[in-house]
DNA sequence: ATTGGCATGTAACCAGTTACATGATTCC
DNA sequence: GGAATCATGTAACTGGTTACATGCCAAT
């Protein structure tokens, strides 16, 4: 029953079709909730079937038509309820993590090569929030945003994931270093040090 | 059949029993796989039934009997294929920042209280985590213990987790003050900068 | 001509969660 | 005496993933 608020609280930035919605998932919400759009159109059913969510056929002559969601007074009450309850605890499940706890008795090469790949995309992720961020303050100082915005929530969620990558990529690179220096194609370099302050 | 492969990589330290594995998910393997003692002792089952793991039971006198896992040279070898495949990208669902998110349409306060005890959670975790740190390195300097120790592994991910807490902390105090800021009852602060470096 | 984006869905399956159940022991 | 810990499970349910299917339009 999570996903319904994930879903409410997406669309708080407006209304949007399955479609739409699964994009809005993948660049902004993706840091901390991911679902697939099978997720998305079934629950947008479920959700509209209890009221919290009111759809609307938009014809369009060029593309497909759309059924457009939005939240109902019913999926706002929802929505601030969701937000007095009781936090569950975060569920995180890493791959990545996995091949490096069985680094020692897994493949040491390949491990390295997916540490590197999982930086690609960290900087990636990075670029694309600096540029969401940009957008957001729309010239402003983060000060004069914060105090002057409708809404700051999307930007304290943006700056979670911002934050999270950016650990990603420190840490990641402290990472290879140290597989390097395992290797026995060995070349020394100075520590790494990964504990930090 | 992801589980299966975080299972193999816990077992990696030690053989276990059911119980055991649980107790080892939560203060560790918590970092990057989350899994119920129910989902632990369901796929132990069908790793031993696959051949993955080679069962004994322990007989006990002041407690109940155990049975004890530990994997077999096919485990050995699964896990270290899964190593050398493809990695799926991770999957973050944290409730919290789904609140933060409709924070503007929620209740302030409520959502205040809940990243405070997520605040708390944070300096519980990294306190076990230096805690862990410590009983790993044994003395040693981190540099000592990398270029000496049997397995990385578990220091690499134990620190992922550990900087995952520090940014916690150093995030959610941010938006405790920003949040504090926009509150009616409003006493000003000095700016407290979220987007870092 | 074919790839890629827009737009929506069904069906089958697999993974994860919750509730419940048992029973002994140790610690307070 | 009661709570916490050790130790393992069943059953029912909910949530999540994968594969497949459709069809049109725009761009190359």
């Amino acid at each position: 029953m999570a996903l319904r608020h994930a879903i409410l609280a997406a669309l708080l930035e407006g209304e949007a079709s399955g479609y739409e919605l699964s994009k809005r998932f993948d660049v902004s919400v993706a840091n901390f909730w991911s679902a697939t759009p099978q997720q998305l159109y079934r629950e947008l059913e479920r959700l509209q079937r209890d009221g919290l969510l009111a759809a609307h056929v938009v014809l369009q002559q060029r593309r497909p038509n759309k059924r457009m969601f939005a939240i109902t007074d019913s999926g706002h009450r929802e929505l601030r309820a969701f937000t007095a309850g009781p936090t569950r605890a975060s569920a995180i499940r890493d791959e990545l993590l996995v091949k490096l706890q069985a680094v020692d008795a897994g493949d040491s090469d390949a491990v390295t090569a997916a540490v590197t790949e999982r930086l690609e995309q960290a900087r990636g992720k990075l670029a694309l929030y600096d540029r969401l961020r940009e957008r957001l303050l729309a010239g402003q100082t983060e000060e004069q945003f914060l105090s002057s915005a409708d809404r700051i929530g999307p930007y304290l969620t943006l700056m979670r994931g911002r934050s999270f990558e950016r650990e990603n990529l420190t840490w990641g690179q402290a990472v290879l270093k140290i597989l390097a220096e395992r290797d026995p194609t060995h070349v020394s370099s100075p520590p790494s040090e990964l504990a930090g302050a």
